[in-house]
DNA sequence: TGTACATCAGTGAACGCGCGTTCACTGATGTAC
DNA sequence: TGTACATCAGTGAACGCGCGTTCACTGATGTAC
């Protein structure tokens, strides 16, 4: 009902409005967590008054949605571009580099996209949107390990490409989380890339720093 | 103000009925969500009167910060029992399948323990008491795995036993948001095992399923 | 073990604030001539 | 390009519900003798 229901052109005003407290959100979002955050908490961010917010959306919950599609879309984007950058043969370093670059950077949309996950973890017809936002993301990555399969073979247990980019998925997923708990992204990155590394190659890789966290460095570290 | 002041004994009565709360808590969050959940529905759920709660509680906050911590050490006791079963020598394959049940078994757990993980990446004295519940978690895989490092080497990739641990926290993790969306424990054991396997040992571990997502397997699965 | 009393735990009605939602309005935008 | 008009987008005051919080009370529990 407060969302327009004529079919009709959208005029200049009413996009940029609706941009404003698309961004709006997302800020207030990432600080606050969605679910503790009032309406008119979005619009004063956005500079608009609450009518404005409901001659956009029918609630919250939609704006959130809209949010998360926009947000999604643009990361799968970009990951896909990272992959692409490589020509026939993949560099790994150098890509695993990259992705975790697209992947790690920006701890709002990392906040954002949790709340979401719970969100999806109690509606079924939410998870469908995350889901299909993970494929995606897995279809890029298998796609890419596919193309040079036949030359860098990947470690038997995974058998495959497809379940390769799951792994990738379930490290990036792992690490995400102790992200969040710790915020050290350059600790962060360097695990990822570490943990990857583990998963796509058959142990050839050089570690560079300890993941272990540094306050229980009880366990030697000589080889 | 609500909680008791004096540090007089705890009644029989009072006891059972903070354990009631919680209890029914635990339940309620895991259906709704917590921070979707009015105190009146613990209260109803628990069959007392909100006047129950505040004798009890000065707030839900309060309330879902002792259940994490509750169940957590609960999890962490049973972790750390399945992997002590063992004699000397570990098998992998046996002590994965242990804490793999302990960890993905209880679906209401997971999604209790995410939306704390969510309240925790914005609160730094929360994410405080999650880092010490992982922690505990990591040294009982870590002290376990030391004690087989000298026969059964680590993939030189992840560099010590302590590394190797956070790797299996990481593999958790990510299997977990994955489960949270798809709703199939079977699945995410098997694959779960299978990414355990894959960071434990140098290659040499038999895949048993595939856990390519059954509805894309557009890669060829033969070796 | 029984009774009398004191204190404690939980009740539930009442209060009031925060916030979602509505709507008559006004200024902005776009169209027709 | 300018003016007149129609429609659209956003305003903000007002309403009222949901829910957190309080508190005078009553029945339950435990203690003393």
């Amino acid at each position: 009902m407060a969302v327009r229901a004529t079919a009709g052109r959208v005029t200049r005003r009413r996009a940029r409005t609706r941009a404003d407290l698309l961004d709006a959100a997302f800020a207030v979002f990432a600080v606050k967590g969605f679910g503790r955050v009032p309406i008119e908490e979005v619009c004063e961010a956005a500079g608009y008054s609450r009518g404005a917010f409901y001659s956009n959306f029918a609630s919250l919950d939609e704006l959130f949605f809209a949010l998360y599609r926009e947000r999604a879309d643009l990361i799968a984007d970009q990951v896909a571009g990272a992959l692409a950058l490589d020509g026939p043969d993949l560099d790994v370093r150098a890509a695993v580099e990259r992705v975790t670059e697209v992947l790690l950077l920006d701890r709002d949309w990392l906040l954002v996209k949790t709340d979401f996950l719970v969100h999806a973890a109690r509606d079924p017809d939410v998870a469908r949107t995350l889901l299909e936002h993970r494929a995606r993301l897995r279809r890029a990555i298998a796609d890419r390990l596919a193309r040079t399969h036949a030359r860098t073979p990947l470690p038997a247990v995974l058998g495959g490409a497809e379940a390769a980019a799951h792994a990738v998925v379930a490290a990036y997923d792992g690490v995400t989380t102790q992200l969040l708990l710790d915020r050290d992204p350059e600790h962060a990155r360097g695990w990822l890339a570490q943990l990857l590394t583990a998963l796509l190659t058959d142990g050839s890789g050089t570690p560079e720093t300890n993941p272990g966290n540094s306050t229980d460095n009880t366990t030697d570290n000589t080889p």
